[in-house]
Order: structure tokens, then C-alpha cells, then sequence
DNA sequence: TATTATTGTCTCATATTGTGACAATAATAA
DNA sequence: TTATTATTGTCACAATATGAGACAATAATA
């Protein structure tokens, strides 16, 4: 939006992104309110005539979260026409004051492509953008209802997760760099959204030799103190 | 392209589609051949203003094949602007006779959604569109060059459709209704690329519960005669 | 009737996972 | 100092799953 006299974005095409963080002992993904509308929404944004979509949807990524380099994958791109809804989003734009010739090509219809990232929730401060005012943490399982077919979205993102999460290290994104292996299971379990059973969890992820055990933590916990471990960056 | 006086189809948008099928031992893909050019491509289409994207493919499926309700799934879009190549286009559109004011929307960049399919590879009488002169079995191994990255497309549909091998019943759309199972250790390892050892297939498969046993088979060849199988329809 | 190629099934060895037991802490309470 | 408590790191054994080969049962042919 950067130029209102030309449209600067390729149109029909649109990204949302789905992205995960992991607090305490739950899985949650950012959510954005649109302005006086009472609308709840993934993230997303448009590319650029010139740009890699790849590319554009890190460059959103990275205004929303300030984060470079963060895991982002790609996963689903919806096209049914029932997500064209010109009126929501012309009520978006007018709330916002964005409404305009410029932004005329926003009213038209769109196809999405759902990516979903992992971040490390104590990094990240999330900014709104020009057509939200809030952005914020929500629970996997506590999510408010959200616009058009993004409840949709995000129970697809939370699959493809599940699915991948064997072969993709997923901790190495959603954790700092030091963590202990209690906290490394509890990861899994908020993921899987079940319990797993300690000493086959442990037997399991050492025996994969991906982590390095370091000094253990002492956390004033009337207990043995646990290693903690990093992941083995190859 | 039946209205040639306005554009029917999205701008920016395309698919491809990777429609695997199955003959003897090997697995082979479809492959056209563009007008007086040389170049050879993955079929693809565009989506009509009305028309939901997954139902695009389908059409186009139908048209390249007669199929309808064959396996099909999205597996990736890509959207490098280095696919973006209107010489090409052009060229293709000239060849054909069909460069015209109502066709230089598809000079212009696309964002393609990649599907894999899978059908029964004697069912299937591949018919070229307007822009090509032949279609035909490629065995996925001896591929030619195709245009832009559509090899890349072949390979990630490949890697797609191996990992999901386990999940899909595969068998269940690249085989004819009833088959041995040599038949279909056959068709796992030309997908997988490698050879699998017969009884532990075979066991494999039996524990899954999911074949059906039918009269044995007799081929007038000197051995054993093996039974036939069907999937279980659930 | 013997021979040949292939199939269906079994057995045993090996590897993986489920399940519980137990000793080793690190703080706190007695 | 000495129990007590909660949690962690390991081990042991059972239950399953998989790898690898053996072998008998065919269906045609010699």
C-alpha cells in the first residue's frame, strides 16, 4: 500500500499465514482484529507484481513478528469460490480509511496460499498492520471464530504440522536454544494433543542423536536437576 | 478460451497437474507436446471467474483424460517470479494461432497450484488440447526436458505422493479392480524406486486389513497360481 | 512322472516400542 | 544431620514389528 496511485500487488493472489508459538504448556497461533469490525483473521497479505511469493509472505512475516530466517512452510493454497466476500472486505477497507480506487482490486476475488511458521514465542512482540489494531496470542484449542475460511485454515496447518512433525525437528523452532527434555516433550504433546509416556519419549529423541546434552539446570525445585540439551545444528 | 471476445479465467492463476499412472513395471507420467515447438510441458488450465479452484483441475482432467472422480490432490504453488517467461508464452500462443488481444492476459506473470493425480493407466485415452499437438506416457525416470520448472514440479509431485504412500491406499487408483499381489508390490516399488522384500510386503499389506481375497488367477504359466485381490471399499 | 517358476505361509533372529521399576539427585522439612 | 518429596536418568523385561530365509503347494511343461 505503500504507492496508492498504482497497484503494486499481483491480484487474485493473497497469502494468510498460520503462526505457531509455544508458551508454558500450549500451542498458539497469532491472530489479528480488523478495525471496528469485531472480525478475527489470520495474517496475510498480497505479493508483489516483482516479488517471489515465498519471498513476500516472509517480508509479512517479518514486519508482523520483526523475525528473519524463521521456519515457513508452505502447505495448502484455498480456491473455492465461497471465499469471495466482497462486502467483508470492503467494510475492512472502510473501516480502516483504506477504501479507495487504489484498493478497488482488493475487493476482488481471491485464491490463498496458507503457509504456516514456527517461532519462539519470547521473541517476538507482535505488531499490527494498517488494517488491524490488534494482533495477538491465541490457544490452538480456545481460537475465537475467525473471518471466511480461516478456522479452515488453521485446522489444516495444525494437521500438516502433526504429520510432519517426525521429520521436520519441529523443537528446534518453537524452543530456545536451551531446553530441557521435559520441555522439549511438552512441545510434542501440545502439538499431538496427547499425552506421551516419559521414558519411550526420552529413548526415542536421544537415540535419534540430534540434541547435545549440556550442563544441568537447577531450578530451586526440590528435585534432581534436569540436563539441558541444544539441538545439534548440522 | 470458448468466449473470445473477454477474459474468463482468473489472471495470475494456473495449474499443473502431475497425473500419474501405472504400465507393466513402470510408473509414467502425462506429458504434452506444444504447436511447432519442441517444448514439452505438464497439462495444465486456468480457473474460470466463477469456478472453484480444486473443480478447474478436475475439468481439465476430464478434457485431457475422460476421467471423472480419479484421486487427485494438491501438493504445491509455485510462485517464483522466474517462472515468469511471456516470450515463451508467446511463442506458444503464435504457434497455435491463438495470440490475440483476448489472450495477452496469458502473458502476463502466473502463480501455478501443482495437483498429482493417479488413474488406471488403461482406462485412459489422453487427448491434447488446442495448444498442443500430442499428449502422452512419459516413464517418470526417462523424462524429456520440459519447459520452465515443471521438471521440478515432477520431482516434488514424486517425493509427494512417496510420502504418502503409507496413507493413501495408492494401490487403490493405479490398479484395475482385481490384481495379484505381485501387481501391487509392483506398483509400491516403482514408486518408492526400490525393490521390497515379497514376504514382508505381502505380510504388511494382509495385517492392513484393507485387501479383499478373490478366486486365484490362472495366468498359463508354469507355477503356482496367485490369488486375485480387490481393495475393501469402506 | 519329473521339472520349473512362483506363490502362500511359517519360523527364527533382530529391532523397536510399551511399561514399570529403581536409584540418583536437589531442595525442604523434621 | 537426617528423613521426605518430586522429578530425572537408566535399566530390565514384555510385547510388537520387521528382516531374512526355508519350505511346501501348486500350474504348466518336458
Amino acid at each position: 500500500m505503500e504507492s496508492p496511485e498504482e497497484q503494486n500487488y499481483l491480484s487474485h493472489i493473497a497469502y494468510d499465514s498460520v503462526i505457531f508459538g509455544f508458551s508454558g504448556e500450549k500451542l498458539k497461533i497469532l491472530i489479528m482484529e480488523y478495525h471496528n469490525t469485531g472480525w478475527y483473521a489470520l495474517p496475510g497479505g498480497f505479493v508483489r507484481l516483482n516479488e517471489d511469493l515465498n519471498k513476500a509472505v516472509r517480508r509479512g512475516l517479518k514486519e508482523r513478528t520483526g523475525l528473519d530466517n524463521i521456519f515457513l512452510e508452505q502447505f495448502y493454497t484455498f480456491g473455492d469460490v465461497s471465499r469471495y466476500n466482497p462486502e467483508i472486505m470492503k467494510t475492512i477497507l472502510t473501516q480502516s480509511g483504506y477504501l479507495s480506487d487504489s484498493t478497488t482490486w482488493m475487493l476482488d476475488r481471491f485464491i490463498s496460499v496458507a503457509y504456516y511458521a514456527l517461532i519462539n514465542y519470547n521473541d517476538v512482540v507482535p505488531k499490527p498492520d494498517e488494517l488491524s489494531d490488534s494482533i495477538g496470542w491465541y490457544e490452538i484449542d480456545a481460537l475465537p471464530d475467525l473471518m471466511l475460511d480461516h478456522n479452515e485454515i488453521v485446522a489444516r496447518a495444525l494437521q500438516t504440522l502433526r504429520d510432519n512433525l517426525e521429520r521436520k525437528l519441529v523443537g528446534i523452532n518453537l524452543l530456545p536454544e536451551f531446553f530441557t527434555m521435559k520441555e522439549l516433550q511438552l512441545v510434542y504433546e501440545a502439538i499431538l494433543g496427547e499425552k506421551l509416556r516419559r521414558t519411550t519419549f526420552q529413548r526415542k529423541i536421544l537415540s535419534l542423536g540430534i540434541l547435545k546434552r549440556h550442563e544441568k539446570r537447577f531450578s530451586g525445585m526440590a528435585n534432581k536437576a534436569p540436563y539441558l540439551y541444544s539441538f545439534n545444528r548440522s
